[in-house]
Parts: C-alpha cells; sequence; structure tokens
DNA sequence: GTCTATAGAGAGATAGAC
DNA sequence: GTCTATCTCTCTATAGAC
C-alpha cells in the first residue's frame, strides 16, 4: 500500500493488476529475468508508476509470494483443522494442494525455483512463506496427540510432504515440455484428476507403511 | 575446444575447471544471476579467457547441461538395457538416478531451474538434452516387447518418470531449506538411503498397480 | 593461453512535472 | 496516481598486447 495513506480504490485495482502480471512474469521466466518494463507492459502502465505500490523489484517479488503461499493457506487449513482421524485428513489435503496447484499454476513454477535457489547464501525468502504451514502442521499434530498415526515414530511429515509437494509441482511444470509437440496439458480435467490419484495412492501407502524415520542430527 | 586445434593438456585441464566451476555455480544461483567474473574468479583465471574455451555464456551454460546429462545417461543405460524383466530394471535404474544426484547434486537444482522455465517462448534447451533419454526408453520398450510390463497399456512411462524425478530432486534440493538451522544434509548416507527406499516403494507400486494411462490426446 | 582495457547494452532506481 | 527524463551500475562481449 502506498505510503500508510488510505488506499482509494483505483488504487488497489491497479495493485492487484501489478500482483497478477507479476506473478505470472516471475513464475514463468524467474526473478531476475524478469523485467519491470515486462510486468508494467502487461498491466497497461509505465514502469515508474510500479515503485508507487512496491519499493522496489524484491518486494514486489515478495508481495507475490505472499500472496500465493497465502492462497494455499487458506485452503489448505480448514481440512487440515477439521476433526476426524489424520489418516482421513491428511489424504483430503493432499488433494486440495493438487487441486490449488491445478488452478494456479505460478505456484509450480514459483517453489520449483525457490527450491533451487536454496543453496545460495543469502538465501530467498521462501522460508518466511513456508514458516505458517510449519505452524499449522506443528498445531494438527498437537491437537492430535491421540491419533494412532501420530504416535507412528517412523511416520516424517516433512519427507511426506516434500514427496508429494515435488511430485505434483515437477508433474504441473514439466509435463508440457517432456511430451513435446502435441499440446499436452498437466492442467486438463483428466490429467489433473490421474495426478491427483496417483498422488493419493502414494500417500496412503507413506500413511499406511512409513519407511524408518529420517534421522535428524540436530534435534532436541 | 578451441579453434578446432588439437587441444594442449593444460587447455583441457582449464576447461574442465571452468566447466566444474559453472556447474557449481550456475546450479547454485541459475543462469541469469550467474556472473562469468565468479566463474572465473573460482577457477583462478581472468573473465576474457573464459570466452577461449566457450564462445559465450550460453553456450558455458550449455556444455554444462551436456555434461551433466551425459553423465546421467552413461550410467542409467547400461542397467535398462541389461538382459532380465522389466520389472527388475526398471527399479534398478531408480536406484541408479537416486545415486547419481546424490553424488552430483547440481542436477537437482538445474533440472528445477530448467523445468520451471519450460514455460518460456524461447524455451530451454532442456529438450536436447533429454531427447536421449527418450530414445533409450524407446529402445528398451521396443526391445521388450513380450515383457508383461510392456504390454499393460495403463502404465505411462512418462508419468512414472516424473514422479520418480519431481519427488528425487526435489527432496535433495528442498530438504536443507526446510529443516532450517539444524544443519540437515540429504545427501548423507542415511539420508539418501531412506529417500532411496521410499522412491523405490513408490516406483514398485506404480509398476504393480498402475493408474490410467494419462490420456494422451496428440498421439498417433 | 591468458591478460588488460574498453566499449556498449540493459535495466533498476530516482526526481520532479502534471 | 501516473508520467517523462535521467542517472548509474552491472555485466557481457570485443580488441589487442604479452
Amino acid at each position: 500500500m502506498p505510503q500508510a495513506a488510505q488506499p482509494s480504490p483505483r488504487g488497489e485495482r491497479t495493485r492487484g493488476s501489478i500482483l497478477e502480471a507479476a506473478e505470472a512474469l516471475f513464475a514463468e521466466r524467474g526473478f531476475a529475468e524478469t523485467r519491470l518494463e515486462d510486468v508494467a507492459e502487461a498491466v497497461g502502465i509505465r514502469r515508474a508508476s510500479i515503485v508507487y505500490y512496491f519499493r522496489d523489484k524484491r518486494e514486489l517479488y515478495d508481495a507475490v509470494l505472499a500472496d500465493v503461499f497465502a492462497g494455499l493457506r487458506e485452503r489448505i487449513e480448514p481440512v487440515l483443522l477439521a476433526p476426524g482421524p489424520l489418516a482421513r485428513r491428511i489424504p483430503a489435503a493432499v488433494g486440495v494442494w493438487v487441486d490449488y496447484v491445478g488452478e494456479r499454476p505460478s505456484l509450480a513454477r514459483l517453489l520449483l525455483r525457490e527450491v533451487a535457489d536454496t543453496a545460495r547464501e543469502g538465501g530467498p525468502a521462501l522460508l518466511d512463506h513456508i514458516q505458517p504451514f510449519f505452524h499449522l502442521a506443528a498445531r494438527v499434530l498437537d491437537e492430535s496427540r491421540d491419533d494412532p498415526l501420530r504416535a507412528d515414530p517412523r511416520l516424517d511429515p516433512v519427507h511426506v510432504a516434500s514427496t508429494v509437494a515435488g511430485s505434483t509441482v515437477f508433474f504441473v511444470a514439466a509435463m508440457p515440455a517432456l511430451l513435446p509437440g502435441r499440446g499436452f496439458d498437466p492442467l486438463g480435467e483428466a490429467q489433473l484428476a490421474a495426478h491427483r490419484a496417483e498422488v493419493l495412492a502414494i500417500t496412503r501407502r507413506m500413511l499406511a507403511r512409513p519407511s524408518a524415520r529420517l534421522a535428524d542430527p540436530g534435534s532436541p
């Protein structure tokens, strides 16, 4: 928001358009290769106007990440906090995840890039935006102390999440590239349904027959 | 190689060092954010000297990709072409894949980035480097016409490959970021073994109970 | 083969008018 | 709020000496 003043309706609309255009471009090209010029053009304004809403390029990028992850959280939180056994809630959350990525495929590419950037010294901002999901997970597990799944020491939530996230995100982003020529669309009804079924099967197997918990050298 | 002349031993060594440094930096930071200056510094030479070996930045990047994927192919080809049922060769190939990524984690990040770039118009060079794997797969399937797995129309090799690749690559790159603080090392003996077991279980399930083949709108 | 020096493009940030 | 104009920095690519 502009200088802590109350935003005008027009301003809110412009701001939203900038976010939308930036999300698409950052996802497609990455942070460094995206020119503010292109974002402005997509919105139909001039480059300098973007600065009115976002101090600089980095802040715009952060706002995009915040927006995308907030949307995901809004969807996942209710199904994870709903009553019922974990063995039911977790697959439900996985289904919601796949559907969300299907609707907002920018998330797939943004996440792919952020994860790849992980090794950098300065480090990406990913962690800030992922943090809420850790809190959510901690809360869910804490409130389900009696759940049989919770008791199984062989089950590593982070490992499950990594597998599910990795396969979906890769599927959505990679399939079109891997099937060259044909206009393959991983986001089509049938494709996405097939993938959802596959990921759910994987999830259920992991929950039913968890492998040894990964050693966690630093845990207290 | 320099101007089609026979390379001197010293030149070959320098060229190798450049490739090695470039691989690490491109993987960590991506193409756009990697400065030739840094590659040169890592090698201990000056920026201009790189041009002696690689016409420009893009060519260097391409050489890195070619090198990394060629290494993978060298490992996977023999196990896929070995005699025996597909139900045994495929898991073996998956095991080799996980081990290779463990030894050369740059591949994980490079692949993550390339896949994310897929949506770009100009398009990344990924396809050129992946092509040999398609040929390999086609050959293997062709030579296994009698294999029971081959006959199953519900089995989609690309889908299996995408799932396996996605989960491994994400695991290797994401785990250190997702487990902040502690010095988590997904490439450690135990972690990698646990992941390999997990991916193999996933693979075997997919082979044993394949889901419906994904519709392929453009296939002949 | 490797270096120094420099040219030149690209793109983000800033100042200030309307 | 949005624009024009400009400043400045970074980084690639090139020319040519050693």
